[in-house]
DNA sequence: GCCGCCCTATGTCATCCGACATAGCGAGGC
DNA sequence: GCCTCGCTATGTCGGATGACATAGGGCGGC
């Protein structure tokens, strides 16, 4: 089933910047598939030497780069809203890999497009720089805790920034919202080991700012979160979304 | 002294994308003052709220985050040709430092004209938007590092790294290349603490693949300080320069 | 010329985190 | 219904890394 830019309900929130009429038509000039993946897709590969461009239309995933001997970093989460694989798409070649966390759908940006984008509709390749420089801001985040911050300020901290973003879209609840993370997605988020993390996780559950089970995440103090994690940056809204 | 990007000695490199005379002078039009700071200068500060935009023209430079407090993470290290400060131009306000760790000259490339050259010269938005692609694989390969590799595979790897990047500009002499870290800014960047970071270099340099004195660094094995650290990617070249 | 500071070096000890082992639980296959 | 597999949980142990202390060399200030 395609969603038409035109009628998307994505865009329309208040997370994003809200375009005119013919804005939109112009990136539905650009967007050729609307992509449909379940969970544990990986849709983008490394090494992969064609690869596509896409915005997250629903669902969760992530980027990661691994080791030879299969040590596995998660470099960023994305959510809807988000564009993956712009290196991709720039070098023609991808350096990391994506993969789906939940069932997914991604509108298709074709990379052969893109710098024709950029002659045509100036304005549509300054927010694609912008929203390959909001990614880098969070790789930034993300390096800085897993260089400087220990193994449970590691966890609130991830824990505090999702919350952040989830509430700019709308998908928070009553300090709650669905977060589809096994606690090895945030070990290999965190470059924690898995028991680390399991036992990490148990003494913060026990301190009482925040919880994660069964597949939701529960927020009883976000000031308490973000002051233990030291993590102090809003998400920006509002944002481009193309 | 102002240096012209028509004379520009950088830009001929063969690590860089040959311009056409038309494409050097839009640059010129863009590029507003040249800039000469010294070793230790901050350039970028936290939290600062006018950020411009800058390509390294001669000298190293770093951007670094920090915690409330006093821990810092150095993000990753600039050479000649990197541009610096585009998540800073394009959120308007800073969300890391970045400091010059030799003296250093800067074009300056002032933000307010950012959209401006979008508009007019969409080829040259299309190059920025590389080069901040080209950043973010950078801070990647940090997190991939931080998270996933051992202290001394972190050493080897920012070795790797920036030896081959420094290849490419032709500051590499006999497998010999001046290194303006002290081992305090391979700690920060490398998530390691001073002291650890020394003894880790200590240990390594008895292995003779590579060392560290004086201010140079020397790699004596090129093929095994990759394998060691697992670190297979070369700089990409030709690449933009702006 | 002396002093202070920055950088490097090295030893000892504490701590954080990882490795390995085991177990319980629930979902899905057949 | 039973088995397997993935996920969570918990204990013990060892190793990697950090913290603290001390020292030497070089360099700039005055």
């Amino acid at each position: 089933m395609y969603v038409r830019c035109a009628a998307c309900p994505l865009r329309v929130r208040p997370a994003f910047l809200q375009k005119s009429d013919e804005e939109v038509a112009l990136i539905e000039t650009w967007k050729s598939d609307h992509l449909r993946l379940e969970a544990g897709a990986e849709f983008i590969h490394p090494e992969q030497t064609d690869p596509e461009l896409f915005t997250l239309f629903s669902g969760w995933a992530f980027r990661y780069k691994e080791l030879a001997d299969g040590r596995r970093q998660i470099l960023n989460f994305a959510l809807p809203g988000d564009l993956i694989g712009l290196q991709s798409s720039m070098f023609g070649k991808s350096p990391y890999g994506a993969v789906a966390l939940t069932d997914v759908e991604l509108c298709l940006l074709p990379r052969r497009k893109l710098g024709r984008l950029f002659e045509r509709y100036p304005e549509l390749g300054y927010e694609v720089t912008w929203l390959g420089a909001r990614a880098e801001s969070l790789v930034d985040e993300n390096l800085l805790s897993a260089g400087r911050r220990g193994a449970a300020e590691r966890i609130a901290a991830l824990v505090a920034g999702l919350y952040k973003r989830a509430e700019t879209l709308g998908l928070v609840e009553d300090g709650t919202l669905e977060l589809p993370l096994t606690q090895q997605h945030i070990a290999d988020a965190l470059g924690l080991s898995l028991v680390h993390t399991n036992k990490t996780l148990a003494r913060l559950r026990a301190q009482k700012l925040f919880g994660i089970s069964e597949g939701r995440l529960i927020v009883h103090n976000l000031r308490g979160v973000s002051r233990f994690a030291q993590h102090f940056e809003d998400d920006i809204t509002p944002r481009p979304m193309i």
